[in-house]
DNA sequence: CCATTAATGCGACAACTGTTGCATTAAGAT
DNA sequence: ATCTTAATGCAACAGTTGTCGCATTAATGG
């Protein structure tokens, strides 16, 4: 039973397995807020949550798995880009989010980020994330390319991962204190690099040149 | 006494001393390219060095401290950007260096930025290694800017984190299959918006906007 | 209501991580 | 050559992580 995947339903659905799952999660949060990261342990969740931590360890394999499990609780089938009329407006929401998630209390994706260097129940989860959310988030370059604000032969995961990839590298890798604007400004600068073509796939490329 | 930083003098720099490090640090190289990093632990790296892990433990603290050793021994104090003539040419070296750097085996650095979520060594070594490159590209960008390829009100550090997020981006964090056109494709799309104003401090922020 | 069986608890065990006090080795100064 | 002391080794210890076989609880179907 892979409690980290909802697709996959479980057998016994009913009262204590719901329950325990709730309260398991509940501690992983909990845990997160008022001790961080790194005293998030099996034994600790298991001790919050009242249940026994080998039931932890057969239902979310290490905390990896707890944390890909607490991120599908709360995320939304639903999600879809921001749509607010501009690149610019929509790249800035977007990063906003993002900034957000990471600056969030408890830390739950900065979490999952960190025990993805050594949980392969993490890697998957946050592999699976990505893919989903930067392929929803191709419509809103579409949309930007029907207002005519960025060329046709725009390359659309290219621009994303210009518009996101700063964000994550500051708040996640170099640590860097947040700034809050820093989603607007990684938004304005790319929103405009789309506009000149930057982002263009018909640009030879620069190993092409003689 | 930490070994991590090579700006401390050790006491007894002589043989054993030295010796004891040049094992050490040959052990966390051969251990990562055979196994990964996943296997890198003090007692593997201490019986692979003929030492005690007593020994390592007190020299270097954790594993981070053994990565981060690694990384200072491997360092080049003498390092500065690429100097090829333009600013495209220019990125595309320094991320052809980031990428090399993220691919290579050992994954040194790979394995640094993993050890950097649970040590505090690596997480330290990480933070001074980054400040010192970033710093030293800036000319980089000065340079762009005396021959004209960008405006002169362009901010360096934007600019820099710009070219080189996505590498990290999508070789650390989404973990997508190296693709050798990354460094070269970033750096034409960064080094054009550039040209085109995409980093200059004078555009208002598009929170400033009615 | 009862039988079946999935989910959970229990307690023991093994392996790993990290530390400590004392002994031994060897670097460095005289 | 000798003395001082930093570096290293040894073996024991403590704590943490992860697993296992069996017992108990409770979800589910008939």
């Amino acid at each position: 039973m892979s409690p980290a995947s909802s697709t996959t339903p479980a057998r016994r659905p009913g009262g204590r397995t719901a329950r325990v799952r709730a309260q398991v999660l509940a501690a992983v949060r909990a845990q997160l807020v008022e001790h961080g990261y790194d005293a998030l342990t099996i034994d600790a969740v298991a001790a919050r949550a009242g249940v026994h931590r080998t039931t932890v360890y057969r239902r979310w394999r290490d905390v990896g798995g707890l944390l890909a499990d607490v991120l599908d609780e709360t995320s939304d089938d639903d999600w879809r880009p921001p749509d607010t009329g501009s690149l610019e407006d929509d790249l800035t929401a977007l990063n906003q989010e993002i900034f957000d998630a990471l600056t969030a209390d408890p830390p739950i994706t900065t979490a999952l980020i960190a025990a993805s260097f050594r949980s392969e129940e993490a890697a998957r989860a946050l592999r699976r994330l990505w893919q989903d959310r930067y392929t929803r988030c191709e419509p809103l370059v579409d949309r930007a390319v029907r207002r005519g604000e960025i060329p046709r032969d725009t390359d659309p995961r290219a621009l994303l991962i210009a518009a996101t990839a700063p964000l994550y590298h500051h708040l996640v890798l170099l640590r860097t204190p947040p700034d809050p604007r820093l989603p607007a400004q990684t938004a304005r600068s790319i929103a405009k690099a789309a506009a000149g073509g930057a982002f263009s796939v018909s640009a030879p490329p620069a190993e092409a040149r003689p």
